[in-house]
DNA sequence: GTGAAAGCGCTAACAG
DNA sequence: CTGTTAGCGCTTTCAC
């Protein structure tokens, strides 16, 4: 069934029947009617192809995802990927997903792009610094930051207020009677690690604490790595009372770590991490951390927000989101004991 | 840069320019060497779209994710995608993902199809009766699946000998001198899980083994439920000397849960699991596995076997392939001790 | 309010 | 071997 049948069994032309079916203003109302109801009927689907042709646009936008052979795909991304594909389902464009190794992921944007197989794009995992960032916005393609980088102003982005968040959880420890604090954190070319960390130090000198730099211990996006990083800073001669983690994963392990220790989470040590506990975990500690939206709802709005930039009538500043994010009091910190 | 100012520019017809670009054996050497060079130092790139067009093809397959709110991803899945976006690269075809909801599921399809969005699906996470698989079979879309259902002797897929590799588990436990032998499995709607487990109870059967009921439990994918699975099975009075566990969740917790109450594995109880340790875990012991290939490699297989599948011109035993797991040794097993 | 006709960029008969 | 000519199915000016 396609648009040259549909209009012959309505007796009208291609013409109006493509008009009358997406929306046109100068169709009568009955036509237009008739039109829709009989597309029902008859289970008419316009050809997305060939549409796309005719409009020069694809319907789809990419999302390129490097992975190694051998790497651990983050199953976060896939709740991303979830959100997306269900904010740009009713307006009928496609989530084209390509992965692509390290060093020839720009190869594949450039692929995306020339083949005019995309709209635009959703970048993933930012960097601080970021080349992909640098080769969209330079060759002047759409595109959505899932994550700033350090040049921020000049893109369209949605991001957490990652600062705003470590903040938050200083004050709560502070508020607490906390005065040494450590912080374990990921690699700090990952943009979100930088400003959480940035956070941290701020909130620190708000609260008039300096930060001690053997409490500052980097870790990475993994449980293990975690499980060092506490160990390591567990085995120093003197101890902070409380400790914030900047991701989940490294959180788990950290927090087998202390109980590997028998340290009393909580008591002994304070805890807040970002992002609480993943879900399939052995742990059953109610961890205080601070909260974001879900991935699938990021998601969501990232949909939103691409469709608005490939549209490219609104303002920069509208195609800019930052979310706050909250503390959700958990069992895991308490009050200073001395 | 399009075919016609290449065309114009080479002083050919656009026929000429495209059959000597898509490599047709009606073109003189020196012809297509001319339009080859120009190509490439023009840059110029066929608009997929159009070509889709002309050739009533997607050159896109598809891939249903079904994730509902709040469901966890599966970290695996992303690094199968990542293996078949890299194996379908070459020959220019694009992975389109959608998710669903489990009862959207379904539709989703249907969109697919009806729109003509691509030329194929592959089907993940095959369930032992499997709707999907019915539904695609019935429309007569070209599909793979990624597991076999009940009845799969008609439609093409690409598995594990599931059943061969439980066989092996047991053997080498029973070579090892074990007789009284435990299985905890993931749901047997997953048939990989059914497999499995029909699998274990052959090999305990040309042992001349008898199962015991109460050794056989059911967990699922995901760690807590193999460490409630495991201190089940450890509560007992009678206890066996060596399990087997069908999954790499499962048995993360079950492992944990033997450490917890201080069992020696591989001495106090021999433990075989299937995929080895997921990556990311805080356990360090090196476990004796039923091991297959990666989830990239599987994921480049399929590629291959799809785009089969979509040509059509193989027969459906070719369309069908079953890989061999094999036993790597680690140190969580060992000889019976009575 | 409706229709005729010209593309969108490429492929594929069919001639020569 | 190469070129001419129709499409693929839809959108979109431009007339009426």
């Amino acid at each position: 069934m396609d648009l040259k049948a549909l209009s012959l069994h309505l007796n009208l032309s291609m013409t109006t029947v493509s008009r009358a079916l997406n929306g046109y203003s100068d169709v009568s109302l009955k036509t237009r009617q008739r039109v829709i109801e009989a597309a029902q009927t008859l289970g008419y689907q316009p050809n997305p192809v060939a549409r796309s042709l005719a409009r020069g646009k694809a319907n789809a936008i990419g999302i390129v995802y490097p992975l190694e052979a051998g790497d651990v795909a983050d199953p976060r991304f896939l709740e991303v990927v979830s959100g997306i594909t269900e904010g740009l389902a009713p307006a009928k464009i496609d989530l084209l997903l390509a992965s692509a190794t390290h060093k020839g992921e720009l190869d594949t944007y450039d692929r995306l792009v020339h083949g005019r197989r995309v709209d635009g794009f959703i970048v993933a995992r930012t960097l601080r610094h970021d080349e992909r960032i640098d080769y969209l916005r330079q060759t002047g393609v759409p595109f959505l930051a899932y994550g700033r980088s350090a040049q921020c102003n000049d893109y369209p982005w949605f991001d957490f207020d990652n600062e705003a968040g470590s903040v938050l959880a200083v004050e709560r420890l502070v508020a607490l009677g906390h005065r040494r604090i450590a912080y374990i954190h990921a690699s700090l070319d990952y943009n979100f690690a930088f400003q959480r960390h940035a956070g941290f130090l701020q909130g620190m000198r708000m609260a008039g604490l300096a930060p001690e730099a053997q409490w500052l211990l980097p870790a990475g996006l993994a449980r293990r790595s975690g499980y060092t990083a506490m160990s390591r800073l567990l085995d120093q001669p003197a101890l902070p009372s409380a400790v914030i983690i900047d991701n989940n994963l490294a959180g788990v392990g950290a927090v087998r770590a202390m109980l590997d220790r028998g340290i009393a989470i909580g008591r002994d040590l304070s805890v807040i991490v970002y992002d609480g506990i993943p879900p399939d975990t052995l742990l059953t500690l109610k961890m205080t951390s601070v909260v974001q939206p879900t991935q699938q709802e990021s998601g969501l709005r990232m949909a939103q927000l691409i469709q608005k930039v490939i549209a490219g009538d609104d303002l920069l500043a509208d195609l800019q989101m930052l979310c706050q994010p909250e503390i959700l009091p958990g069992e895991s910190d308490g009050p200073c004991r001395p």
